[in-house]
This record gives structure tokens, C-alpha cells and sequence, in this order.
DNA sequence: CTAGGAATGAGAAGCTTTCGCATATGTTAG
DNA sequence: CTAACATATGCGAAAGCTTCTCATTCCTAG
């Protein structure tokens, strides 16, 4: 029940942000999108919903912790939805594969580095580009 | 010998290719600039290079493989001057200040879960970010 | 030294993202 | 259940960063 969650967090219960948020859960099209791939869905879906709303919502749920934006490059962002575990991601440079992987190692070393430097960390991102075991046979 | 970087590169040796190689050799303001910073530096030293070149002369550069362009959080990208050594970056998401730091535990890690996942790795990018120590204080 | 192709500068244009404001929509008290 | 209020939306305009266009200027090979 997705107006259980934007309740929980804060938000008033909207068309908008409900057809996003079933949107993003639904998992029709890729677990990472961007405002536009968004906004576009929406409008094949027949809802009206203005590219400024999705904006002002995918800001919004990122704020509550419901999704995760990551920059991407080319200037653009894309939004990925929080299922409760933190993962960093593999991708692969010839076929757009994504992995996730989560490695505790790793988590408390940058928790280590980040105070000796003397930061609060806020968030971080690691991002391995490689070529996966598909794309190495051809 | 600057222009002897360049054209070992296959750029032709130009004022502004000069300038802004040597401004990012000499490290006068910081390692990680972005193109304003380049542009407004310039500036400074009386040299009149338009922004549109220092963008250009900066992809090029990347194409090139002496600088190295990273996308930051609020849309822009810094760019950072290759020599030699991989390192990765913490940020301060209020300043803007960044620090750099080697892991080897972290890089081992990575390759141990790029091999799990039948990756082979090209690249990779980790940033923290955080608030600095500074920033803190305030 | 000269000619021709490449690079530059200035401003316009493109993209993603945000803002402002009138209107429409949830929410809550009654 | 309804009404009144605060909040969210939609639209267009605007802001920031980056790229493009094109006339002019600058390297470099001959």
C-alpha cells in the first residue's frame, strides 16, 4: 500500500506522488530512471503529470529516503528506489549491465577514512566500470 | 616543457592550450578545478580566453588523457590534472572542498568483488561525500 | 613568408533542473 | 459529510552549466 509509506514519511497522499511511486515500484521499465524517463512513462500511462512535479517529487522522496539519486554522467540524474539494504553498483562499459554489491569491508573503511579527514559523512558513491563474463566471450 | 606535452598528443600548440595546462600544472588554486574556476583564474592573470574554449580545450584534454573530468554533486564537473598516481575523493557537499585519499583495502575488495561478478574491471569511482571539518564548526 | 586548415571568442542555443504564481487538490475540524 | 485551509500541482519562465555557430584569428607546413 504505497499511501502508507508517503504517509510515513511525511508526505500528503497525491495523485502525483502515488503514480510515481507505484511507477518506480512496479519496475516496468529499469530500476534506475531519470526525471524525464519518468515524466515520459507517465504520459504513456495517460497521466498528466508536468516534468516540474516530477522534479519536485523524486526531490522530495529522496529527502524522505524512499529513493537514491545518483549522477550519473552526462549531466543528468537518475533516481533508484530504496529497498532498505545500501548497495554500490558494477556496471558493465560494453553492455549497460548493471550489478549491485554490498561489502561491509568496504563500508567501514570509507567510515574510517571520512573521520580522519575530519568529514561527517552525508553519502557516498562507488561506481566499478568493467566488462562482464557475457560480454568477455564474444 | 609544455607544448612539448601537447603536441606529443596531437594538439596544436595555442595560447589558450598553454595557459590552461600550465595554470593546472602549477597548481596555484587547487587540484580539482572546474571550467569557471579555469576561466575566472585566466581572467585574473589578464589572460582574455573565452569560457567556450576552456570547455573546449578541457575535453579535449580529457580526450586526450590529461585531465581526468569528474561529475560532482550539483551538476557540474571539475576536471584534475593526471599525474600518475589513482587516488579517490572526498568531498565537502557545503564548500565544495575536496580531499584525496588511497585505500588499498578498498582496492582490493573492489577487485575481489569484480571477480565474483565476472567482471573485468577498465575503471572505477568512489567518492564520499560529507561536511568538512570547517563547515562543521560554523 | 604565405596559404589553408584549425582554433578562438562572443553570443546564441540546448539541456537539465528549479522557481513563481494562479489554480486545483488533500486534509482536518466542525 | 462538508467547508475552509494549507499544500501541491502545472505551466511557463528562468537559472545554471555546457555546447554550438560562425566570422575572425592563429598555427604550421610548404
Amino acid at each position: 500500500m504505497e499511501s502508507q509509506d508517503l504517509r510515513k514519511v511525511g508526505l500528503k497522499v497525491t495523485l502525483p506522488r502515488v503514480k510515481i511511486l507505484e511507477l518506480l515500484e512496479s519496475n516496468k521499465t529499469s530500476r534506475h530512471m531519470s526525471a524525464e524517463d519518468v515524466y515520459k512513462a507517465l504520459l504513456e500511462e495517460g497521466e498528466d503529470i508536468g516534468l516540474a512535479t516530477v522534479y519536485r517529487v523524486l526531490t522530495q522522496f529522496e529527502a524522505a529516503g524512499l529513493v537514491t539519486r545518483h549522477h550519473f554522467e552526462g549531466g543528468h540524474s537518475v533516481f533508484e528506489l530504496n529497498e532498505g539494504t545500501h548497495h554500490d553498483h558494477i556496471v558493465c562499459v560494453k553492455c549497460g549491465r548493471v550489478d549491485e554489491f554490498i561489502d561491509e569491508t568496504i563500508e567501514q573503511r570509507q567510515r574510517a577514512i571520512a573521520a580522519k579527514a575530519g568529514y561527517e559523512i552525508t553519502d557516498h558513491s562507488l561506481y566499478i566500470y568493467g566488462i562482464c563474463a557475457n560480454c568477455r566471450k564474444v
